[in-house]
DNA sequence: TGATTACCCCTAGCAGCTCTAGGGGTAACC
DNA sequence: GGTTACCCCTAGAGCTGCTAGGGGTAATCA
């Protein structure tokens, strides 16, 4: 199955919702609580991380991962923590309105 | 609220469901069902509808409307029939998998 | 009957996103 | 010292929806 445009960004605004984390992990995530249903590739995700961060919903500094290994953590801005909700909502409302059509008569 | 690629596709195959519709009125019926959440543009449309027919899941001829106009009626192939239930399962995949995502933690 | 509205169809070009298919650097491990 | 694993990045292709038009014909109304 393939991953619908617009709904990562949901997913990764989600990912960092608690604490920073950085590009791998924010993957990582994903494919762990949605069950692998998604091929999401590095060539999808990252792109995304760094449309977020112009977009100003997230930001972004170097540090460590548990690893060792140097690593871009994310993090959501004010701005990315007020736009969570809206785009929750809208993805129940897309979800509701497409549910309709695909469960009618 | 935009419209999320390949969902319009299962939406399209839905409303040929029962019986030839033209492609006006498959809007109509798009726009009914879903209240009219989604702004869907003929210039979306029709490019769908042939999208579809190139790929064999519809075919069409021409007809009239209830009005009396010159219209294109599309009907659902035995190859879009077989589709059809094959993409309901994978809309209600994703969007369990995304929900998971949504409402995890 | 002539003008206007409503219905129905179509296309070119833009914009946005995912995916493919690469490349590269550094820490850990053997 | 070589290999693996981790982590980051980008260019270009491909698909899809959206914008912004154009056009033809039947019904309606002045």
């Amino acid at each position: 199955m393939e991953l619908l445009p617009g709904t990562l960004e949901l997913l990764i605004l989600r990912a960092l919702r608690w604490e920073p984390t950085h590009g791998a992990g924010v993957g990582e995530w994903i494919r762990l609580v949605t069950d692998g249903a998604f091929p999401l590739e590095e060539g999808t995700l990252y792109p995304a991380l760094h449309r977020l961060e112009r977009r100003g919903w997230i930001e972004s500094e170097w540090g460590r991962s548990d690893t060792g290994r140097r690593a871009r953590f994310y993090m959501l801005t004010p701005e990315g923590r007020q736009a969570l909700p809206r785009l929750k909502l809208e993805w129940e409302r897309y979800v509701d309105a497409v549910g309709r059509a695909v469960n009618y008569g």
